[in-house]
DNA sequence: TTGAATCGGAAACGATCATTTCCTATATAT
DNA sequence: ATATATAGGAAATGATCGTTTCCGATTCAA
C-alpha cells in the first residue's frame, strides 16, 4: 500500500490536487475505482494519506541528510543541499506536495489547510533550531535573527520548488543556496 | 472587459486553473457561458488572457515601485518591498498567478508552460539587471554574482507567494527581504 | 416599417467527475 | 462439502464539467 500512496504522492505533486482525478489515481496506484474507496473513504482521503506519507519521508529523509556531526552552520547547509537536490531535474520538475498544495489551499477545508500550514511551519521550525544550534556552538554569529534568518531560508527553498518545476540546473540552485549561507555572517 | 478579466485572474490565483470551474468564472466575471465562449474562446483562452493581463499590470506595477531615482541597490528593496507588500494579507493569501500556474505547469499544454516560464525568466532578468545597476554605481559590490544574487532574490519572492498564502504578517516579510538584502554585501 | 445583424445569455449536450452498488472469486470456518 | 466473510474490481449513478446551440431582445440599415 505504501508503493501505491508513493505513487499517489508523485502525481498529486506532479499535477496539483484538482488536477488529478480519481482516473489518473487509478492507473497510478494500481487499484480499482472501487478499491480505492474502501481503503481510503474519498479522494481527498488519497490526498490526506499521500500528504501524510510524504511529509513523513521528507522529514525522515532530511533528518538523515542533516545528520548529527558537524557544527549547526554545517548542518544547515546539508539541510539546504537536500532541498538543493529535490529542485532539479526530474524530482524537480515533479515539485513539491506541499508547495502544490498550499498553492490550493483556498479550495480545502479547513482540517487540509492546517495540515498544510502545520507542514510550513514545522519546516521553519527545524530551520529556526539549526540556526540556534549554530548560534550555540559559535558557527553563527549571535547577532542574526535566526527566526527570520529561518523564514528567509523557508521561502527560499519553497521558491525554489516553484522555479525548480520549470527546470533549473543544480549547480544554479547550489550557487543560490551557497549566497544564502552567507547573509548568515 | 477589463474588470472580468482582472476578477479571473484573482480567482485563478485563488483556486488554480483546475479549481476554478467555468461556473465559478461566470460568477466572478458577469457574464453567461455563452458570453465567455464568445469573448475568449475556451477555458484556456480566459487564462491566457488573464495570464497576459496579470503580467503587464504586475511589470508596470513593480516598473513604478521601483522608480528612477536612487542607486541600484535602493532599486532592488523596493522591487523586493513590492513584492513583500503582495505577500501579505489579503492579497498574500490570494497568491500569485504565476506560481499558482507553475505548480499545475504540468498539466499544461506546451504554450501555457512556455508562457510560465518565460514570466519566470522575465522576473529573474529584471532582478538581474538592477544588481548590475547598483554593481555599476557602486552601490553593490562588483565581487557579487549578479546572476546568481538575482536568482536567489527570484526564489526569495516566489517562495515568500507560497508562504504568504498560509498568512503571514508583513514585518515578517520585509525582514526576510532585509536579511536578503544584506547578503549583497 | 421591415429585415438582418449583433449581443447576451438560457438551456442543452456529451464527456468526465467523484462516489456507490453489486458481482465474482477466494479464503476461512464449521 | 457448504456457508459465510472478505477482497478486488467492473459497472452504474448522479452531479458537474467544458463547450455548443439556439432563442429573444436590441440595434441598425435600407
Amino acid at each position: 500500500m505504501d508503493i501505491a500512496l508513493d505513487r499517489a504522492v508523485r502525481v498529486f505533486s506532479e499535477r496539483g490536487y484538482h488536477g488529478t482525478s480519481i482516473t489518473d489515481l487509478t492507473h497510478v496506484m494500481n487499484l480499482a475505482q472501487g478499491s480505492i474507496y474502501k481503503a481510503f473513504k474519498d479522494k481527498q482521503g488519497v490526498f490526506l494519506a499521500a500528504f501524510q506519507r510524504y511529509r513523513s519521508i521528507r522529514t525522515e529523509k532530511l533528518r538523515k541528510a542533516i545528520g548529527d556531526s558537524g557544527s549547526g552552520l554545517e548542518r544547515l547547509r546539508r539541510a539546504l543541499g537536500f532541498y538543493v537536490e529535490s529542485a532539479h531535474g526530474e524530482e524537480g520538475r515533479q515539485g513539491c506536495l506541499v508547495v502544490g498544495s498550499a498553492a490550493e489551499i483556498s479550495t480545502f477545508d479547513l482540517e487540509v489547510a492546517r495540515h498544510i500550514t502545520t507542514a510550513l511551519e514545522r519546516n521553519e521550525a527545524l530551520l529556526t533550531d539549526l540556526v540556534r544550534q549554530g548560534q550555540n556552538d559559535g558557527s553563527i554569529p549571535s547577532h542574526v535573527d535566526s527566526e527570520t534568518s529561518a523564514r528567509m531560508m523557508l521561502c527560499l527553498v519553497q521558491g525554489m520548488r516553484v522555479v525548480g518545476k520549470t527546470g533549473r540546473s543544480r549547480d544554479d540552485m547550489q550557487a543560490v543556496v551557497d549566497i544564502a549561507i552567507k547573509s548568515l555572517h
